[in-house]
DNA sequence: ACAATGACTGAAT
DNA sequence: AATTCAGCCATTG
């Protein structure tokens, strides 16, 4: 029963790699997972990822400048920077400071068929 | 089958 | 440098 896993469930699994500490971007998972004009549906994905078990460390996926755009969908407009920063980040204007230090992308550290099989 | 829905992005202005 | 536009595409009703 190898079914093949649906896009939302990919970037579920592809967000769950991101180190702690470490960020990436929607359009950065979107590549990773071969459909690269699909970052809109990333944060679809993680919209969803509320429900999904095991857990998806949503809040180290933010945009391509490092704004914290998802941070409404948190529990409250705050939980996404708290996170974060309690992971050694430090986030002024809904910005993550030093971004790129800290970005961390899929492609660079993840082979893809060690996690999908299409 | 078709239209609507987005936590986006790169290019154009 | 900042803001706007249009394309994007897997799901869902």
């Amino acid at each position: 029963m190898d079914e093949p896993l649906s896009f939302y469930e990919k970037v579920f699994e592809t967000a769950r790699q991101i180190p702690y500490g470490r960020v990436t971007s929607y359009g950065a998972i979107a590549r990773f997972l071969g459909s690269g004009k699909s970052a809109r549906l990333v944060g679809y994905a993680m919209n969803l990822s509320h429900m999904a078990f095991p857990p998806v460390p949503a809040h180290r996926v933010v945009n391509r400048n490092g704004l914290l755009t998802g941070r409404m969908h948190f529990e409250t407009p705050g939980t996404m920077q708290r996170c974060l920063e309690e992971e050694g980040l430090t986030v002024r204007q809904n910005q993550v400071l030093r971004f790129e230090e800290h970005f961390w992308d899929p492609s660079e550290h993840l082979k893809y068929s060690d996690f999908f099989k299409n």
